[in-house]
DNA sequence: TTGTACGCGTTATCAA
DNA sequence: TTGATAACGCGTACAA
C-alpha cells in the first residue's frame, strides 16, 4: 500500500503537501500540485477509506435495512427495483452504501449500534419487520432516515399515491359500466393496504354509491394464493361475483383470476380485475392484467434525494408522508 | 461518542485496558474484565469501525459487483435471490456488504481502486459488463473474487448444473413422444447459453438423434420479447412448428408461447415448451410453465462459501466453474 | 506557499 | 496483570 509518506519521500515534500495536492486546497503552488498528483498517479496511490473517515469523522456512507426476516426480500421486484433507483443516485454523488447488520466479527449488535460503529451518515429503510425491538431504537435516535411504504410511519416515507391510483381504477371501472366493484385489500398491517382501502370508500362514497360491506375483503397477504382464497370467501359472501374487482395487489389480482377461472367465470367477460404494482410478467399472463403502475425508479429516488437533503440539513426529518409518487392506469385484456 | 478513553476515566484504569477487555483478551483479569465491560455498556460504547480497521488492517468486508449498466439488474429475480442468499451467508459470519462504487466523494474511481479504498477483503461479482474496462484489472488483481454465472469466466464460478437440466428437459419430452425438439438459445455472449445449447447438441446426439439446424435459434436476449420474435424466426425458417420447443428462459418461453397462440397454435395440445429459471410467476401463467429450477439460494449460498474459503486461504483461486448447483425439472401444464 | 505537529479511536508491543 | 507508547493513514491548525 502507498500512502501520501511515500509520496512525500519521492516528491521531497512533506506529507501535509501531499495531502493539500490530492484534496485540491487553494494554499498550494500549481506546480508543486501537478507535480504531486503525477507522482501518486505514477505510484497507484489511492486512499484509504479508514484513515480519511477518521480524520475528518465524515463517512459519506448510507446504511440500507433490507431486512430478509419476512418472505419478502431483495428478489422482490419492487423493492428491488426501489433499491436499485436508491442506489444508483445516491452512489452518484459519492456515498457508499452499504446494508445493516446485527454483526460485526462476532459480536451481535443492534441496528443502532451498528449505525454508530460504521458512522454511517444516513439509513434507507427497504424492508424491515415492523415488530423488530431494535427497530424503535434506530428511528428515534435522530439519524436521518426515509423509508418507503412499509408500515413504519414515524418516519418520513414515500409512497405511491393510492388515492389516486384507486380513483382512476374505480372511475374506469364505473365508467365502463361496471356496477358493483369488490376490493380485495391487503393486508391491514400494510399502510399502503389501507390507504387504499380508505379511498375504496371515500371514491364511491363521494360518487354517490352506497359502500356494500360484503363487497370488501381483506386478503391475508400479498401473494397469489392470498388472492385466490379472498376471491372464494368474496364469492361466498357476496353470494356471487361481482361486475368488477379492484385487488390491491397484481399477485393478488392474478389469484383471484386463477379462482375466478376455476369457479368457471371468464375475465373479463363476466368479471372484471384491476391489479396494482404493474409487475413485469402481468403485461404477458393471459388475459393481460389492468393495473396501476407504481413508478419503482421514481420512489427510490425520491428516497434518495429526501434523505440526501436531511443528511445536509436542509430540511427537517418530518414523520409520515413526505412525499406522493404519481401512479399510473395501465389498461391491458382484464377489463373490457 | 463515547471512546475506550472515557470508559479508561470511568473504570479508573488506563485505555489499554478496556481494549484488552472488550476484545476478550486472556492477559486480563476476570473481574477487571467484567467491571470494564458493565461500564461499557452503561456507557453506551459502540467501537469504531474506521479506528478498529486502521489499527487491525482488517476489513472484514465484502464489495458488490452490481452493475446497473445492463438492463437487468437488482430487481432480476434471480440476481436478486442469489445476493440475497450471499448477503444473509455472509452477514452471518459478520462481514459487512458494501457496493462497489466507481466513486467516492467528488472523486472517480475503478473498481480496483474502490476495492483498494475500502480495503474491501473479497468481491463477489453479481452482474457486469463484461466488457467493462475496469473489469479485468479487478478480476486480475489477486483480490479474492467469485461470480454466478455472467459471462465472467476468469473467474472462479458458481453456476446451474446446464447439462443436467437440459438433459432432463429432453429426455422427458422424448419420453413423452416428441420427435422433434427446439431450442431457443440465450445470448452467446452468456456462458450458460452456451452451455445449454451445447448440451441439447451433446444430448440429443448421444440419443442418437440427428441434430437438424433449422431447429436452433438464438434469441437476442433472455426477455419475453426475445422469445417471441424468435420463435416468429423459428417457425419461418423450420417451415412450421416442432412437437416440442426447449427455452433457454422463462422469459423467453413466455414470450414464444405468446407468439404461438398469435399464430393460433395451442400450448401444450400442439407444442410443449419446457423454460428455464423457475421464476416465482410462471406457477400461475396459464398455461403454468413447465421448466428447469434453478436454486437461487444454494447458488448465492456457495458462491458466499467459496469466497470465504478463499479470504481464508483455504483454497486456491481457479478461474472458472468451480461449483455446479444441480436444478430441477418442475412439471406443469406447458407440456403434456 | 510549505512544513511541523497533533488528533481521529483503536490495537499491539513491550516494559513495568 | 497492567499501563505507557507507538503505530495505522490521513487531514488540518498553526507556525514558519
Amino acid at each position: 500500500m502507498v500512502t501520501i509518506y511515500d509520496i512525500a519521500k519521492k516528491a521531497g515534500c512533506s506529507s501535509s503537501t501531499v495531502s493539500k495536492a490530492l484534496n485540491n486546497s487553494s494554499t498550494i503552488s500549481k506546480k508543486r500540485k501537478e507535480e504531486i498528483i503525477a507522482i501518486a498517479k505514477l505510484m497507484g496511490y489511492v486512499p484509504n477509506s479508514n484513515a480519511r473517515q477518521l480524520a475528518t469523522k465524515n463517512s459519506w456512507s448510507i446504511g440500507i435495512l433490507f431486512s430478509e426476516d419476512l418472505n419478502i426480500g431483495l428478489e422482490h421486484h419492487f423493492f428491488g427495483g426501489v433499491l436499485e433507483a436508491f442506489k444508483t443516485y445516491v452512489e452518484d454523488l459519492g456515498y457508499e452504501v452499504t446494508f445493516v447488520s446485527k454483526k460485526v466479527g462476532h459480536q451481535s449488535l443492534s441496528y443502532l449500534e451498528w449505525c454508530k460503529y460504521k458512522n454511517v451518515d444516513g439509513v434507507f429503510i427497504v424492508t424491515v419487520d415492523v415488530d423488530d425491538v431494535n427497530l424503535k431504537e434506530l428511528t428515534e435516535s435522530g439519524i436521518p432516515i426515509v423509508t418507503v411504504d412499509n408500515g413504519v410511519l414515524n418516519v418520513p416515507t414515500i409512497i405511491s399515491d393510492n388515492y389516486q391510483g384507486t380513483r382512476m381504477v374505480l372511475n374506469y371501472l364505473r365508467l365502463k359500466g361496471a356496477k358493483n366493484i369488490a376490493h380485495i385489500a391487503g393486508p391491514m398491517r400494510s399502510f399502503a393496504a389501507q390507504e387504499r382501502i380508505d379511498a375504496y370508500r371515500d371514491v364511491l362514497t363521494k360518487a354517490g354509491v352506497e359502500i356494500d360491506e360484503k363487497l370488501i375483503i381483506e386478503a391475508n397477504n400479498y401473494d397469489f394464493n392470498s388472492g385466490k382464497n379472498a376471491l372464494y370467501q368474496l364469492v361466498s359472501q357476496y353470494g356471487g361475483v361481482p361486475d368488477a374487482i379492484y385487488a390491491a395487489s397484481d399477485d393478488i389480482a392474478l389469484g383471484a383470476i386463477r379462482a375466478l377461472k376455476e369457479l368457471g367465470y371468464k375475465v373479463p367477460e363476466d368479471v372484471c380485475v384491476v391489479g396494482f404494482d404493474n409487475i413485469e410478467l402481468t403485461k404477458y399472463t393471459s388475459p393481460a392484467l389492468t393495473t396501476i403502475a407504481q413508478d419503482k425508479v421514481k420512489i427510490g429516488r425520491e428516497a434518495a434525494k429526501h434523505l440526501i437533503a436531511l443528511i445536509n440539513h436542509e430540511i427537517e426529518s418530518t414523520p409520515g408522508i413526505v412525499k406522493r409518487v404519481p401512479v399510473e392506469l395501465v389498461i391491458r385484456e382484464s377489463t373490457k
